[in-house]
DNA sequence: CACACGTGGAG
DNA sequence: TCTCCAAGTGT
């Protein structure tokens, strides 16, 4: 309890002035939450406006349609945060009468909440005392109390939620549980924490044995794959292009590209307009040329994509539907609005 | 249950 | 340039 007490006690003079810090209306706190997993709130605050604004209720973003959803959420990443943030308004608004669930039991049941998402909503908006543990809470608590366990073990899962769950104010969980986050986000900060001015100074224990910067313990590394991509970038006489949606399982599901040739290396215009793709896809007399005279180089977390665009200039054809004047209405990824930036300059 | 899933900022 | 990583979840 004085963990607690003196947490909050931090918080009350440490407090940021966040819009979702605001209200405790749930749909509002669950956007917010959705939005900043795994991404900083100085990136996150811009998509948090723009949804509010644009989806003032989960009925507006319920009957939105999906590809509408994605096009507001393009450039925060993870998009299946996006399809399933939909899919569970949609849940919402036609199944619980646009009631979004109060207790822990209920949130966690939604898609795309998982225990941390569910503890947040349930703590902030409906005052039960479930603990949150994300990276913010696993640092603190590895380095407060020295626990080495990893956190991204199952082992270290259980133990470091139970110990959260033991620390937790049952009186203001809310409170408590931003106060801890908070403060791993702006004082136990993963690199150069702030243990001069530390109000746990005197108790920390990897301060004390000199473990900052030790902990807290991950194990494993992400592998990174290399994929090498060719996107013909169609341009018809009559001023045309192609856009194909990404489907099935892997990066951007959802999101539209220019159709796509994967080739195991680089490869050059010949390789290109030789391979059976390529053919396949253009049996008519083209002009193919080459954007980028540097090889682009996307960094996913686990996959480097080394990318061409190829233009290709055809003549009118049936397959090509989307005016380019269009394209930007379709949601893409960062490499893509990139790519569109630089060959069509905004004047 | 180990792994995939985006992007951008900091050091 | 490179590494780490930021309010995790689904499979």
């Amino acid at each position: 309890m004085k963990f607690s007490n003196s947490l909050i006690y931090w918080y009350l003079q440490n407090d940021r002035d966040l819009p979702w810090r605001r209200t405790k209306n749930p749909y509002f706190i669950w956007l917010s939450e959705i939005m900043l997993q795994q991404t900083r709130v100085a990136q996150g605050m811009a998509y948090y406006l723009k949804f509010t604004d644009n989806f003032p209720t989960v009925f507006d973003l319920a009957k939105a349609d999906e590809s509408t959803v994605l096009k507001m959420w393009q450039g925060l990443g993870y998009y299946s945060r996006a399809r399933n943030l939909h899919y569970s308004a949609k849940q919402i608004a036609n199944e619980l009468n646009g009631e979004f669930p109060t207790t822990y039991k209920e949130i966690i049941k939604l898609k795309g909440i998982g225990d941390y998402t569910a503890s947040a909503i349930a703590s902030i908006c409906f005052n039960e005392p479930t603990a949150v543990v994300d990276g913010n809470v696993y640092r603190v608590l590895s380095r407060y109390f020295g626990i080495k366990t990893p956190i991204n073990s199952s082992a270290g899962i259980k133990e470091f939620k139970t110990l959260a769950q033991t620390l937790i104010d049952e009186a203001q969980p809310g409170n408590h549980n931003q106060a801890i986050m908070d403060f791993g986000a702006l004082h136990c900060k993963p690199q150069n924490p702030l243990c001069d001015t530390c109000p746990f100074a005197d108790s920390c224990v990897a301060l004390e044995k000199k473990l900052i910067k030790e902990l807290p313990v991950k194990e494993k590394k992400i592998k990174v794959r290399n994929r090498y991509f060719n996107f013909l970038v169609i341009k018809t006489d009559d001023n045309k292009t192609i856009l194909t949606e990404r489907t099935g399982k892997g990066i951007w599901q959802g999101l539209y590209q220019f159709p796509l040739i994967e080739s195991h290396k680089s490869i050059n215009k010949n390789e290109l307009i030789t391979s059976e793709e390529f053919i396949k896809t253009f049996p008519k007399e083209t002009t193919i040329s080459l954007f980028n005279k540097k090889e682009i180089v996307h960094k996913l977390s686990h996959q480097h994509l080394y990318t061409q665009f190829w233009v290709v200039e055809t003549k009118k054809s049936s397959e090509a539907k989307i005016e380019w004047i269009d394209i930007k209405k379709y949601p893409v990824p960062v490499l893509i609005a990139n790519f569109l930036e630089e060959y069509q300059p905004k004047k």
